[in-house]
DNA sequence: CAACAAATGCAACTAAGTTGCAAAGACAAA
DNA sequence: TTTGTCTTTGCAACTTAGTTGCATTTGTTG
C-alpha cells in the first residue's frame, strides 16, 4: 500500500497487486514468523492458498523473507530484515505455551572455525521458556 | 540383535521385535539423521511405513532418538548419543551436494543468558560447504 | 488504449505422516 | 510349555501441507 512497499516490489521486478502488499503488511505486523494458513485468515480480501505460496515464493528469491522452520510439520515465513547475511536470528519455541518468538537482541557470534567445513550460514532454534511462561 | 540392543529396549519398557532392532542398528550404521524412507529401504526384510514411524516415535519417547529438522519437508532421525542434555550437535546441510554432515567435533557453548527467556536446549543448523564439496 | 507478460483462481494431484482396527507376536506367570 | 494379556504389526483409508497445469484476469509499458 505505502510508498516503500511499492518500491521493494519494483525493485525487484515483482508487479505490484493488492496480494503482494496485503502480504507484506501482515508479514511486517505479524513480526514473527507465521504459516501461509495464518497469512490467510489475517487477510481482508481473502486470496487463494495457491497465489499465498507462489508469492511467499517470490519474496523468498527475492530474499525480502525467510523461511523458518519451527518444529512442526509447515513452513513460517518472516521478513528477513532481522537477519545478516551470515546468520538468521534465533527463535525460541515455548515449550508451554508453544508460541514462537524471535529473538533479535542478543549477539551470538558466528561459528565458523569448525575444521573441514565452510559455514556460511548458521541458523539456531531455542527451547525453553518464553518471557510470558516463567 | 546383539545385547546392549536389547537391554535398551528392555529399560525402555519396549519389546524386543525383529523391526526394532533393524531399525536401531540402521541408524547406528548411518551415523547421521536419515528418513523414515532412507530407513525403509535399508531394511533387509521389509517393514510396514506406519510400524517403522510407530517405532521411531516409540525411540523418541524413550529419548533414544532426536528428530532433526532439516530445511526439507520431512523429519530425520538420528540416534541422540551424541548429544548433550541441553543441546544437539549441529548439522552442517551443504550447498552443493545437498548432503547432511553431523559436527560433532566442535565445541559450542550454549547461550542461555538471553535476558527474559530460560533457555533448555539448542539446535544449530548450519548451511555451506562440506569437506568433500570445496 | 493495446499488447504482452505476469499474476491469479480453481481443481486435481502429490508427498509425508496419521488413524482405526483386526490379526499376529512378545513375554511372563502358571 | 501352555496360557493370558498386553504390545506390536500390517493394511487401507484418511489428513495435511504444499504443488502443478491451465484457462482467465490483471499490471505495466509504450
Ligand atoms: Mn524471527
Ligand atoms: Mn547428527
Ligand atoms: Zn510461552
Ligand atoms: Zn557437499
Amino acid at each position: 500500500m505505502n510508498k516503500s512497499t511499492e518500491n521493494i516490489l519494483k525493485n525487484s521486478n515483482l508487479r505490484n497487486t493488492h496480494g503482494r502488499t496485503s502480504i507484506l503488511e501482515i508479514l511486517t505486523k505479524a513480526g514473527k514468523p507465521i504459516t501461509q494458513e495464518q497469512i490467510a485468515v489475517k487477510l481482508k480480501k481473502t486470496l487463494n492458498k495457491t497465489t499465498i505460496y507462489r508469492n511467499l515464493e517470490s519474496f523468498l528469491k527475492a530474499g525480502m523473507v525467510h523461511r523458518v522452520f519451527l518444529n512442526q510439520r509447515m513452513w513460517a515465513y518472516e521478513l528477513s530484515h532481522n537477519c545478516t547475511e551470515n546468520q538468521c536470528h534465533p527463535h525460541l519455541i515455548c515449550r508451554k505455551c508453544k508460541k514462537t518468538t524471535c529473538i533479535t537482541n542478543c549477539n551470538i557470534p558466528l561459528f565458523d572455525n569448525i575444521p573441514g567445513f565452510k559455514i556460511e550460514r548458521q541458523k539456531i532454534l531455542f527451547e525453553g521458556l518464553c518471557p510470558g511462561c516463567q
